[in-house]
DNA sequence: TACGTGGCGCTTTTT
DNA sequence: GCGCCACGTA
């Protein structure tokens, strides 16, 4: 084998490091932003400064001659990595251009639009949502020979799951059905029948789902001949973020590319691991200096964010885990007025009236309502509150439900554009056409079926939608809207060429959709201001193919000036699940709901490794606090849940919590 | 195809 | 206790 000899970019003359990171950062930090080359783990307690951290590690790279191109950082999501770029921008104007930073999934699908062909797709093609993937997997069910209304088999939504599943831990079918659907487990040959027809169809489609883009990245990289072997070189020094969430596909992809230079730094914090659900498996953190022989071990434990009383509580909720590397968050804080407080309450109803009346305190002490937060396991534990807010007319807003992109109509008038840009792709072309009045199904399968015959073997449409679809037929009521739909298709891809995303967006909203939009929401103007948002959103795009992928990895447009200024005017308490909570802090947050059965959940509760991640998440919950954090819990289940009344216990992560952690507070009526 | 009614099931959701 | 989906009917 030839030798390979790597050239670092040259360094600046007297290039003194510009960056002070002993000033800058304090000693644990400092020692893993300016480590060697090699394997290592940076353990990052909660509220450590992780991301400032890794931030300055990029940093003391470039400034050590490292070219941007040759780093690879790696986030679970795309605000990190936007907020550590923009970071790395603010302290190295001139040399962070170029860096490889992204969500796992975006940097995916950057691979594959390289080298499409060698896993199979043709260049162009789409990205499916979740929505878009239980659309073609009805379809599918007919490919395979079954029958979608036999009940027997698993619904869309479920074989989506437990395809991902599968994919996404390096597991067989049998072996995911065995673990978390022994009920499907006599239907093995039929649901693998059914993943081989998937997987035949986005072919065809030229469609990849949101786990293709990380399985068929593994797959380009795997061979020690094709194309991962130039990245592996590119790739110097590689960074993960939030490495205690990555599952055995992502941490296949990192090996696969660190497999060369071994310089990979990965960071997280094992006690904050809380998607096994999703395939995340905390051993891989936990196992990290094992797989990496001679990994450095850097730990980062002072916690800026909170009280010594809230971590003093934090320490000891974590501790009942066996699983762990042991460690202890710091204060860096001085103590704080109060210790947390824990509040027994009658029932769900009175739970939300203590929050709210809290909540109405705190504001008159001076704490503005977006500096608390009130969470918990699951939504519904939220319901009786949001009535009580209401009646008391607090201003909340509930981090859940549809993203942006999610929504229909925002869905609707993309898969024009989706359509446009790759005809194969009936499920866009029939999500269009369904909106038409006196179209459903199966005249929607017919159309297709037309225009599918016209298109032939190729990728494009060469002449024009009217031609395409000449001889087509639809009823009478639909004949109007269909002549309009077919003038479309043909303005925003005339000869099968897209226009401009934004251009093709406003076409589509005034022939077709405006008026759709008006006869079916209730709440038009909030749409049709959301179709101006996404119009104006598509105006950094020329080219629609790139414009869609994004689409489909991006969850929220970036706030823009005004509405950003609209939302700093009303101050809102959160509400928010703890798994959307991680990440992000409060002055004063609400851990509510603590009781068995509800947090940790019934369902999660029976087996020490399920256990052990709610414990994790509890932990995630009080991390989250900075001054003040008050834990509640009602002991009866009331109206607002189902099955009538019933008595609970609290839970044993209270149990589990020294009595001097905190302070109990007695409610009583004054009424 | 569009609309009304009964039955079922009901954690979390970075991409 | 409610909402969604699937099935029945016009």
């Amino acid at each position: 084998m030839a030798r390979t000899f790597t050239l670092n970019r040259p360094v600046r003359a007297n290039a003194a490091p510009a960056l002070d990171y002993a000033a800058l950062l304090n000693a644990q930090q400092a020692a893993a932003a300016t480590a060697a080359p090699g394997p290592a783990l940076v353990i990052a307690g909660a509220g450590s400064g992780k991301t400032r951290t890794l931030t300055y590690r990029v940093a003391y790279l470039l400034e050590n001659g490292v070219a941007p191109q040759q780093i690879l950082l790696l986030t679970f999501t795309n605000k990190a990595a936007k907020e550590m770029l923009a970071r790395v921008a603010d302290l190295l104007p001139e040399t962070s251009q170029g860096i490889w930073g992204g969500t796992f999934h975006s940097i995916g699908n950057r691979l594959l639009r390289r080298h499409p062909e060698a896993v199979g797709f043709k260049p162009g093609f789409s990205i499916l949502d979740r929505e878009d993937q239980e659309d073609l997997l009805k379809l599918v069910f007919g490919d395979a020979g079954f029958d979608p209304k036999d009940k027997r088999y698993p619904k869309p939504e479920v074989l989506g799951d437990i395809f991902s599943l599968a994919v996404n831990m390096g597991l067989s079918i049998e072996e995911v059905l065995l673990r978390k659907y022994d009920y499907f487990v006599a239907l093995t040959e039929e649901i693998g029948k059914l993943q081989a027809a998937y997987e035949r169809r986005k072919l065809a489609l030229n469609v990849v789902d949101f786990d293709d883009l990380l399985e068929k990245s593994v797959r380009l990289l795997r061979p020690a001949d094709g194309p991962g072997e130039h990245y592996r070189r590119q790739f110097q020094f590689i960074l993960v973020d939030e490495y205690q969430d990555t599952n055995r596909l992502q941490a296949e992809f990192i090996d696969l590319l660190a497999q060369r230079h071994r310089s990979i730094m990965v960071v997280g914090d094992d006690a904050q691991s809380i998607y096994s659900w999703r395939g995340a498996e905390v051993q891989n953190i936990l196992d990290f200096p094992q797989r990496y022989a001679g990994a450095a071990v850097y730990r980062i434990e002072t916690n800026y964010r909170s009280t010594p009383q809230i971590l003093e509580l934090a320490n000891a909720a974590i501790a009942g885990n066996t699983r762990q590397f042991q460690k202890t968050l710091v204060p860096a804080r001085p103590p704080g007025a109060a210790k947390p407080a824990l509040v027994e309450l009658m029932d769900g109803a009175q739970q939300a009236l203590f929050v709210t009346q809290r909540i109405l305190e705190l504001r008159d002490e001076g704490v503005e309502l977006d500096e608390i937060a009130v969470l918990y396991r699951a939504h519904f534990h939220a319901m009786e509150l949001q009535l009580e807010l209401t009646r008391h007319g607090v201003p909340f807003h509930i981090t859940s439900g549809l993203r942006f992109f999610e929504q229909a109509h925002i869905k609707d008038v993309v898969s024009f554009l989706k359509f446009a840009v790759n005809p194969r792709d009936e499920v866009a072309f029939k999500r269009v056409v369904r909106l038409l009045p006196g179209i459903g199904g199966s005249a929607a399968d017919k159309l297709w079926r037309h225009f599918e015959a016209a298109l032939g073997p190729r990728d494009r449409l060469e002449g024009s939608f009217h031609e395409a679809f000449a001889g087509a037929k639809v009823g009478a009521k639909s004949a109007k809207a269909w002549t309009q739909l077919l003038y479309t298709f043909d303005e925003i891809a005339p000869q099968g060429q897209s226009v401009a995303p934004h251009a093709a967006l406003e076409s589509v909203v005034e022939a077709v959709y405006d008026d759709y939009a008006k006869s079916k929401f209730p709440n038009y103007d909030q749409r049709r201001e959301d179709l101006v948002t996404l119009a104006n959103y598509a105006r950094q795009y020329q080219d629609p193919t790139e414009f869609l992928a994004e689409l489909a990895l991006v969850s929220a447009v970036e706030q823009t000036d005004a509405t950003k200024r609209a939302s700093d005017d009303d101050e809102r308490v959160t509400l928010s699940s703890v798994h959307q909570a991680k990440g992000l802090e409060w002055k004063v947050v609400f851990v509510i709901s603590l009781n068995e059965g509800s947090f940790p959940s019934q369902r999660n509760a029976d087996s020490p490794a399920g256990l052990e991640e709610e414990r994790r998440l509890f932990y995630v919950a009080v991390t989250r606090a900075c001054d003040e954090l008050v834990l509640t819990y009602p002991n009866m289940r009331t109206m607002g849940s189902y099955g009538g009344d019933l008595f609970m216990r609290p839970s044993r992560f209270i149990d589990e919590l020294p009595e001097d952690t905190y302070e109990r507070w007695d409610v009583e009526r004054g009424w």
